[in-house]
RNA sequence: GGCGGAGUAGCUCAGUGGUAGAGCAGGGGACUCAUAAGCCCUUGGUCACAGGUUCAAAUCCUGUCUCCGCUACCA
């Protein structure tokens, strides 16, 4: 079997401690397009999503619910499962931080860190509120009486040491920067690469890796004597602690692509092709983690795109904790689960924040999925099955003979370019560019008169009306398929009604390479027999769906 | 405070020296295949403000105002 190219990409994988919302599941929308795009074209491809379920946070949360960590996590991936189910999402693997293999992930990174000398003993300062921990100045309140926890103002908060694990960060500082500089598509969009730059430059400091007291994380394989923190009958040293959510999370992304499981697998996947992450963890991913790669031995992600966020009217953020989310479970009700895909990647660029609302989301999804591309399919299958009967009508192939063929040859390169650079919005903008282009095709070439001449006998009016309708049926076969990584269910339905197959499994797989299928005419030597045209989005009216 | 970005039509944005643009929203029209969709036309802007350079500035320079991002251990 020839080598295919191989693509591996992932999401950051969701904090397990409320159910999700809109904003946390853009990422993986977005991330699931790409994916499913990789795969169209035939590339082996591994997409990973999970979960991030360790921390005192999660432990707090729990015990307000007056449930173990474990259950409370268990409820939380559920809900997390079901959302990315209902919206079409296809994770190779959902990874857990608490699956096993996850666990020895981990632990094995924290002794070849050790190893190789960038681990070491100190002692961590800072305000520690007594319900939550360790708390960063950012996140507390100055008053008049002092440092107050925003969440317990009634706590008095105390400073404490702590003696933990350092991670020698401030080690890689000049190969971090001199990576930035030989790498410059490593980091993206650039204006946050400029701010990660910034932030190297600025001088690193070592962060600490471990968590004295807290129980409910990966427990730190190492004891104070440097030796093995494992007991004789195969249980962890409490005292040893735990490891800090980031030197445990991060790791994920190599746990899901073998490490230590899986070697061989391991070797082919890593590193990985592609992380996308939300700004506000861009300092992880891009600093902390090439630099716990190095230490271990391993190399460095490949690209790390950094998205936005969704924001309300004002320019307000959307948080779990402020309740002012997005359920995705409305929105499929509405949209449909592509239609709630395609109206969040284009209303949002996938570069930068955007806010967001729920008319401007109906607005967008009767624009261009109804009106535009909807109606453009439902006027196309209807107009050809009634003029032409059942036969589909082929599209002109000889150079320069459609003026949309000649339009798509433009478009395609274009989407793909876009798509593959992760500005997906950008991407769909160009394939509406062409959508447009196909209904004044509509207009000018006016296939009702045409009809209605053929009918009384003129052989070039019959012979104009094939041509056209076949252009336009086909100019529905390449955008349909084009935008199937968008709207995966929507793909199989449109292609059937043009008498057309989908030669792609529900997740993208096992079939002809996309690019192939997207040559214009790619399918003008089959015959085929025209379906019934059913609108594939209904126009919803703008009174009656509520947010 | 430091570094970086932005301010252009009602909304979202494109436009880096040569007569202000697109999409959506609003208004009008012709058509009728279609999901009252599509198509054509159109209203609408001292390009944040003030100076400067230039034959010519949204664009280059200086200053001011406003907004935003980053400025390390919640994730």
């Amino acid at each position: 079997m020839p080598d295919r190219p191989r693509y591996y990409l992932t999401t950051a994988i969701a904090y397990a401690n409320h159910k999700p919302g809109l904003h946390t599941l853009y990422e993986v929308i977005g991330a699931d397009v790409i994916a499913r795009w990789h795969r169209l074209k035939g590339d082996d491809t591994r997409f990973l999503t999970g979960t991030d379920e360790h921390s005192v946070n999660i432990a707090i949360r729990a015990a307000e619910e007056g449930l173990e960590p474990r259950a409370f996590v268990d409820a939380r991936v559920g809900e997390f499962t079901d959302a990315e189910g209902a919206l079409g999402i296809t994770p190779d693997r959902f990874i857990r931080t608490t699956d096993p293999d996850h666990v020895a992930a981990a632990q094995e990174m924290v002794r070849r860190a050790f190893a190789n000398g960038d681990i070491y003993l100190g002692t961590y300062e800072g305000w520690y509120c007594p319900n939550e921990g360790f708390k960063a100045n950012s996140d507390l309140h100055e008053t008049a009486a002092g440092w107050q926890c925003p969440n317990h103002p009634d706590v008095p908060l105390q400073w404490l040491t702590e003696r933990n694990w350092f991670f020698r960060l401030s080690a890689y500082q000049e190969r971090l920067e001199r990576w930035f500089l030989d790498n410059p598509g490593a980091v993206q969009p650039d204006f946050r690469r400029n701010e990660m730059l910034g932030f190297i430059r600025g001088g690193l400091e070592d962060f600490s890796i471990s968590r004295a007291g807290a129980t409910w994380g990966i427990p730190f394989p190492i004891g104070e004597d440097g030796q093995t923190a494992q007991r004789e009958d195969g249980s962890w040293d409490p005292e040893a602690g735990t490891i800090y959510v980031w030197y445990d999370a991060l790791i994920n992304y190599i746990t899901g692509a073998g490490f230590l499981s899986d070697p061989d697998a391991f070797g082919r996947w890593w590193p990985a092709d592609l992380h996308v992450i939300g700004k506000d963890i861009a300092r992880f991913h891009t600093i902390f983690w090439p630099a716990m790669l190095w230490s271990a031995g391993l190399e460095a992600p490949r690209k790390v795109w950094i998205h936005g966020f969704l924001l309300l009217r004002g320019g307000e953020r959307m948080s779990k904790s402020r309740g002012n989310i997005f359920d995705p479970h409305d929105m499929i009700e509405a949209f449909g689960s592509d239609g709630t895909r395609y109206v969040a990647l284009r209303e949002v660029p996938f570069d930068r924040d955007a806010e967001v609302s729920w008319e401007a989301f109906v607005r967008r999804y009767n624009a261009d999925l109804a009106n535009d591309f909807g109606n453009l399919v439902n006027r196309t299958v209807s107009m050809a099955g009634r003029y032409l009967g059942g036969e589909r009508p082929a599209p002109r192939t000889a150079p320069g003979a459609s003026a949309l063929g000649h339009a798509w040859s433009e478009t395609l390169p274009a989407y793909a370019e876009r798509l593959e650079g992760c500005l997906l919005h950008e991407a769909l903008a160009a394939l509406w560019d062409f959508v447009g282009a196909a209904n004044r095709f509509v207009d000018g070439e006016q296939p009702w008169v045409l009809a209605k001449a053929a009918k009384a006998g003129d052989a070039e009016a019959a012979a104009r009306l094939r041509d056209a309708l076949g252009d336009l049926v086909e100019a529905c076969r390449v955008v349909g398929l084009a935008a199937a990584p968008f709207l995966p269910q929507t793909a199989p339905r449109l292609l059937a009604q043009l008498g057309h197959s989908f030669p792609y499994g529900p997740d993208g797989n096992g079939g002809p390479p996309i690019l192939d299928e997207l040559a214009w005419g790619g399918r003008a030597a089959e015959s085929g027999t025209l379906g019934f045209p059913e609108p594939l989005f209904p126009r919803l009216d703008v009174e009656s769906v509520e947010g």
